[in-house]
DNA sequence: TCAAAAGTGTTATCCTTACACCCATGT
DNA sequence: ACATGGGTGTAAGGATAACACTTTTGA
């Protein structure tokens, strides 16, 4: 069976993209390189820059893994050394709805999270690639200082019509898939039910059910706004680079309650405080100062360096990671 | 970029392997099939057959998604129908340290894990495929009735020899890797660790690593043992997929403690000896009946159903799955 | 002396873990 | 009556979540 002619087979390119997450003054930042992807037709692309993650097309004669290949890529487009690395998914549908070009290479998309510590060098970032804070893609995802004004005023009220759009669920019925309502109260935390911060990527897939976000109204389905009356539902990015930020922000956001990721992205030395609003600004929500404290201290994580902090107000005590942790316990993490 | 001639770009294929999860009288099962794989030089795969997992080439213009391709294949091959399906993980290096033959293409390979609810008619089964206990391919991760003998006395003495090999481990310290004692005390649980159920595929790339299971002869790794003298390491599996098994087996351990897969593999109506059972034959380890009992009953996933089972002993009463927990709360599963 | 931030003490509650004993049925 | 498996009660210990208050510095 594997004897047909090589030009029988299916031409499959395979890109690989990745999250790479800094932090710059305890806010999460992404990297992202200006896209290659054309305006649309009515040019409208050229109003507002449409970003990209850092991404190239895998060449196995070249690199020996899919890890490797990412370092490279990522280091050619941003002069970035990445620390932590993991696969995240592997989407086999990027282009979607969209129509396919007659004759054109079908392309698998594999997603990966890199932690990077810090912007060493902000200048060595080529002018094609920058950091942008991440919540600027998903604005209902931070909850730090309570809850998003914007779901109320204006996420909610289009998800609800959303979901008591009886017509539309018919078919996803068809197809076994949960209510539409129910969906919402999962995802979005609706009717009493807690909102779950790792859900970042069933959040998005749903506004892109929905119609949403312009990924969707851009790959070919039925945009449920017309064009002018779009309220800021987050910044859109190339081909399906958004879902896999998404991804990635639940992944990281899940992997630092059992693994103690957060101090890739700490520096050497740092304060309790600055831990915290660390851990905040990646999970998105406010968490209790005793009880954080309380939690660091007893798995153990850190470890006091003698020397204080040059703050304003009261000196701090700084810290820096036990790396022997790593060693000796199993699951470290901080449980939140 | 894209306006190379189709012949200079690489050629990839995409290859989809399933590992489909069942239970056959509280002992997991792993669907495989014949491999197709060829007998080595001395013919020495004839003395022992060889199983692979069903498995299919990707054609994205037959299949739309990675998903819907899996279901056909397995279909085609096993007939068998999956109900829960989960992607596992993107291996770049199939081939690993094997040489690959020149103008042949490079095959990167996607798992998946999927469960299906049982049996329901063997002999439907095609006489290529059939289900075989998953312990036979990993007899070190069956803890039900206590630590498996084998680990003492023929996996720990080869380990501890591959931890001693100071040579072996310089080249890995030049790559930053975790000295060998350190990660055989980490997955295998020595000098008083704890062993992690859920670290199924540490342990297999660890054994891979150390040259012990007969997949890494085969890809051409140094053997560590003469050809007469090796012990049951477990049954090996063609291509890379006893590493998409161990993978599975991994998630799936995982996944059993915050969301409800065990159902899938109940029947409609089940005692809670037979769930406890069932959970402990995944998990590889023995439960408390107590405990396991309360936790049911205060997570509320299952409900009376008011009939009582006929087995030898104390009737027992039946009950079964609320899936309508599946629409209230956000994670509902068995902590262990 | 006051603002700003660091740092501590205590309690109620729930969940986990471990313990040992009684019950209903078929042979 | 006894073997076989079903089914419960209870108490110690630890983790969690919530509460408010004191301390140290720079301006």
């Amino acid at each position: 069976m594997s004897q047909t002619a090589p030009q029988a087979q299916p031409l499959i390119d395979i890109d690989i993209a990745a999250a790479v997450v800094t932090l710059d003054h305890e806010s999460p930042q992404i990297l992202v390189a200006r896209s290659a992807e054309p305006p649309d037709q009515q040019g409208h692309a050229a109003e507002q820059v449409l970003w990209s993650l850092p991404s190239g097309r895998f060449d196995p004669s070249r690199y020996r893994t899919l890890e490797i290949a990412l370092r490279v890529f990522v280091t050619d487009q941003a002069g970035c050394d990445l620390g932590y690395v993991e696969q995240l998914y592997t989407f086999g549908d990027r282009g979607r709805a969209a129509d396919e070009e007659e004759g054109r290479r079908h392309v698998v998309s594999i997603g990966y999270l890199a932690l990077t510590g810090g912007i060493t060098t902000p200048s060595a970032l080529p002018p094609t690639a920058r950091f942008r804070p991440w919540y600027r893609f998903f604005p209902w995802e931070d909850w730090r200082n309570g809850r998003p004004a914007m779901l109320d005023t204006s996420l909610m009220p289009l998800l609800t019509q959303w979901a008591e759009d009886r017509a539309g669920e018919q078919a996803e019925s068809a197809r076994r898939a949960l209510p539409r309502a129910i969906r919402l109260r999962q995802c979005f935390g609706a009717d009493g039910s807690p909102w779950d911060e790792e859900k970042v990527l069933e959040r998005y897939e749903l506004l892109y059910e929905a119609g949403l976000v312009q990924e969707a109204v851009r790959d070919g389905r039925p945009a449920a706004l017309a064009r002018n009356q779009w309220p800021n539902l987050g910044e859109p990015m190339s081909f399906d680079h958004r879902r896999i930020l998404a991804t990635a922000m639940g992944r990281l956001r899940g992997k630092l309650k059992y693994r103690p990721v957060v101090f890739e992205l700490m520096p050497e030395a740092f304060t309790l405080t600055a831990l915290q609003h660390s851990v905040e600004a990646i999970s998105g929500r406010h968490l209790h100062k005793q009880n954080f404290r309380r939690l660091v201290e007893n798995t153990a994580l850190v470890e006091p360096t003698g020397k204080q902090s040059l703050t304003r107000g009261r000196p701090a005590a700084l810290f820096r990671f036990r790396s022997d942790v790593l060693q000796e316990r199993p699951a470290p993490g901080l449980r939140l």
